[in-house]
DNA sequence: TAATAATTTGGAATATATGCAAATAATTTG
DNA sequence: CAAATTATTTGCATATATTCCAAATTATTA
């Protein structure tokens, strides 16, 4: 199990995270690039700092995939944003326009403070966003 | 009436208004620099760059002063603060938790978000932080 | 006015993010 | 299978945000 704050990766590269977990084992560069919408040299950049970091494997020219530490991060992120979304759909946000804010704020907030929420909440399974899985949830 | 969509100012810019707010009137800049924790230069250059985007007026060696643009976003940072806090705490966070928190992320939370938000929650006139005006809110 | 304190300027560094052009590797095709 | 094409990476180069240190400048105090 990893110590995770929830803070150790900037937007984008928690961005690269999710799109690793949902397209699932090995991704190309070019797929995250487009998904990203960056130019193929900037994912093959930031992947290789993500490399350097720990969070994924790179087989230059073949693919990415996520090791395991960075599944675990990946799949908080995922919930981290699921959860932050179902929260401002319940002060009348759109699913929609809760899913663009939270996209622009969710690498801000903490692992604590998530499982906080996700408490409070009463663990919920489902979000506006797509499926909560409380794997890593500390309060659960 | 200025258009604010919340988005304009960096996380570091927003705690320079807030802070000029809350001092009022003339304020030196190592006064900035002694409650931000950085540098006196560092605060002279931030405050240039908000002089040339006309948040502020800079006297060199005298001291800061919002202008009228610069304290309209300076209560919006405030009150967007406010709302944030309050709607953490509503979901377990203590009121200091909350404010850490919220200052992590508060920079990146539209106006509209803010606005909606307020009027689901009744527009509350105080916060676990301060008072909430809400002069600026367009759901009002 | 001279010494001291406050403030600003100039230079430099880090982190994050980006794209273009050239080089390299993989794949397709004839 | 070799040649052509496509995909990917590397090497610059840039931009923004933030920072600090040392030197220069201005204000204040003694």
């Amino acid at each position: 199990m990893q110590e995770i704050t929830g803070l150790e990766l900037s937007p984008k590269k928690v961005e690269y995270l999710k799109f690793l977990l949902k397209k699932g084992d090995l991704v190309k560069t070019t797929d995250i690039s487009t998904e990203l919408n960056v130019d193929p040299s900037t994912s093959t950049k930031t992947i290789n700092d993500l490399s350097e970091s720990g969070y994924v494997d790179h087989i230059p020219y073949r693919g990415v995939r996520l090791t395991e530490i960075g599944r675990e991060f990946a799949e908080f992120f995922v919930n981290r944003h699921n959860i932050l979304s179902l929260m401002l759909s319940h002060y009348g946000l759109s699913s929609d326009d809760a899913c663009i804010e939270v996209s622009r704020f969710e690498a801000f907030v903490s692992k604590d403070a998530i499982d906080t929420i996700c408490g409070a909440m009463g663990h919920p399974t489902v979000s506006v966003c797509g499926k909560i899985k409380h794997s890593s949830c500390n309060l659960h």
